[in-house]
DNA sequence: CGGAGATCGTTGCCTTGTCAACGATCGGCG
DNA sequence: CGCCGATCGTTGACAAGGCAACGATCTCCG
């Protein structure tokens, strides 16, 4: 999703003058305004570096980190699903790639015949430890630097309370099919 | 674009534990993934709630309101582009959509034979107003307020900072094709 | 003036991701 | 046990956006 950027409303249609002299009116809009406008372009910056230097999508890498993350380098596409924040059908289509270029297997959930858990190939975490630096860098650059210690906790903090509940889903993430293997 | 979500790297490649416990291990680095993941949330709430209740997306909403926010209530194509950060592409599919339902029209710039501009229409005009109306409030609800006043200004100082140059467009946004008629 | 290169908006083709629908399976209740 | 609704992952159809290429035009410089 590419990120929209604006906000702020109109005056009333009065003449038909042309000043955009009114457009901050909401307090605080400017600071909405701006995240999303960081967000856009940091994003953007970080996905084209991360794909010429190792073909890897932002939301490739985030997936074979989620992966890399979870107990025994498995995770079932449900939960990987909600972790990367896609739908349960753009998991399936992203695993598939994943799985075409051999960074990660498909298995059978051992515990639930109708799951499937995407499981990371040592392929796969080489690649992911090579755009790891590649992606940690461009986050330092480009945000990390920018910004000073009181800064990011502000940042931290602040956003932590805006990313949290919103809405209806208040389920704590269940850890699915935890591999016997482990 | 649907945003992911996560950063950090892996350990070395150690037996092949499970403990997720090591994480966070660039500073700053989980400031970075609330950022992403305050983003994800808001904007997928956002675009849903403008989507259902006046059909329009959150980029178009963006484009309405920077046509209507330019003096003569027009921009060139070129502009609104990155004013609304789409490829030029992005901004002709757009306007295209925008122009079939009415809320725009497509003008030959008079300066530029090259060049065309979208005009807001009374239609559109209304449809943003009401858009307006739905997309700050909730803008409200799930940035607003959940921040005071203090977190605010620091966010927006902050990521200023981050969104501000960032690379090889240090180009001041040139207002394209005044309109004869203001 | 005239030609070379840059810029503008559009288009074809491709990728990514969503929604709705599906078959398979799970879980609970009679 | 047997059925019914919920859940899982996949698929088909589609929307949105990017890139590369195009024709038209502008701009600058000889």
């Amino acid at each position: 999703m590419a990120a929209p950027t604006t906000t702020a409303p109109l005056e009333a249609p009065t003449a038909v003058p042309a000043s955009p002299a009114a457009i901050a009116e909401t307090p605080g809009i400017n600071a909405w305004r701006t995240f999303l406008h960081a967000h856009a372009r940091v994003t953007r910056r970080l996905d084209e570096e991360l794909q010429a230097a190792h073909g890897l999508s932002l939301a490739e890498y985030d997936a074979l980190l989620q992966i890399a993350h979870a107990p025994g380098r498995r995770v079932r596409m449900n939960v990987l699903a909600e972790r990367v924040i896609l739908s349960r059908s753009g998991i399936t289509r992203l695993v598939d790639r994943l799985e075409a270029d051999g960074s990660v297997e498909r298995v059978a959930c051992s515990t639930d015949a109708r799951g499937q858990e995407a499981v990371l190939t040592p392929a796969g975490l080489g690649r992911l430890r090579a755009a790891a630096t590649t992606h940690l860098d461009g986050v330092r650059r480009y945000f990390l630097d920018r910004l000073d210690e009181a800064a990011l906790a502000g940042i931290e903090t602040s956003l932590g309370r805006v990313a949290d509940p919103l809405g209806p889903e208040g389920k704590p993430t269940h850890e699915g099919c935890p591999p016997a293997d482990a």
